[in-house]
DNA sequence: ACTGTATGTTACTGACCGGTAACATACGCT
DNA sequence: AGCGTATGTTACCGGTCAGTAACATACAGT
């Protein structure tokens, strides 16, 4: 059937929580979550504050929505893997540092978004906090896991450093304004052969 | 002779403008600097936000201020490294490792201050993007004019390799709560020996 | 004592921002 | 047609915040 809703706007679409997830996404991330207001964000995603306060009760709440859509985004990076290559682990090893190889790339230069908001919200009861540091245990889980399945010895240490070499590079990435990136991930690579299980 | 000011006072000791840059140090550290009034800067500082005008003309100018006194120390550890082995570089170095496992070991668990106010100032006229746009800059050429010196090969991907480890590091460490910061010590000494200049 | 300078105090402005109320509109469904 | 629901519109409240004005105080040097 046709889409019979409001056939002479151009905008919407999507229905109007989406565009202002969207909006905010864009927006905490180019300029900042603290320096964007609320009325920034209903203009972005064309509709107003009121149907924003409707969907998210507050701007606390739309942050919060803002980083788990990041986090659930990056979950399934790994599920992904884990879909992709079943019983694999080593594949799956394979795959994460491809991923990390095109994060670094052609991935935003203004580093992680979960990251960043990690700066901004250093309040320890926003609701937000919860939310970062669940993702990053979890992440790191599935790390220490993946070294462990794909027989490397002391997985939660090369968890540790490739976690920390992977996700400072982000960071860093946009204050030194050189291409190392393609250095990361060679890094990575070294890293892990480094620890092979199985050396040649 | 005898301080003969405010005899009774029980705060000041110090000129205004430095327990006001103190001051902003610490809240704009610990809560971030967006979220600190100038009211809350001058309360700490023990006076109020006219003689905090009279010396910043604006809280722009305060943050440049502050991200500059950040800035200067972290050049006066390159200083101190060469005033204290001057013509050695490969002790430089080794100082420099330690420099970084005291940074990891018991700095702040907030991460790198001027990395922290990156992530915060984002618009590109802000006077204090230049100062830290010029500030890492500064330190990478540092490294790689040590590496350099120290006789080390490709001494400006080494350079790479090393400030994003370690800044890389400092930032994760706020989210990571396990302590891999003894391991990112020895990642560093690891390069490093790996690209050894003079293998044994 | 006189004067200049740095600081403290109070009160204020104007803008912005998070959040809400009240009403109007458009649409889907039956 | 009629109704409920989601959305749009406007106007507003209250607080916070950067920045300023005007005045008062304290001190140093002469």
């Amino acid at each position: 059937m046709v889409r019979t809703i409001n056939p002479h706007a151009e905008a919407p679409q999507a229905p109007p929580r989406e565009r202002i997830l969207g909006a905010a996404r864009d927006l905490f991330y180019r300029h900042g979550i603290r320096a964007v207001g609320v009325d920034a964000i209903a203009d972005a995603a064309a509709t107003n504050k009121m149907t924003l306060y409707r969907h998210f009760g507050s701007k606390d709440e739309l942050i919060a929505a803002y980083v788990t859509e990041l986090a659930k985004e990056g979950d399934e990076v790994w599920e992904g893997l884990a879909r992709d290559y079943p019983g694999d682990p080593t594949a799956q090893l394979d795959g994460w540092v491809r991923h990390c190889e095109k994060v670094l790339t052609d991935g935003g230069e203004r580093g992680c978004a979960i990251a960043n908001a990690a700066v901004e919200m250093r309040e320890i009861d926003h609701p937000a906090r919860q939310i970062i540091d669940d993702y990053k245990t979890r992440k790191r889980n599935r790390m220490v896991k993946l070294f462990s399945d794909a027989g490397y010895a002391e997985p939660d240490q090369l968890a540790d450093e490739l976690f920390l070499l992977f996700e400072g590079a982000r960071i860093s990435l946009q204050c030194c304004s050189s291409g190392p990136a393609q250095r990361v991930v060679r890094m990575l690579r070294s890293l892990l052969a480094e620890h092979a299980p199985r050396p040649q």
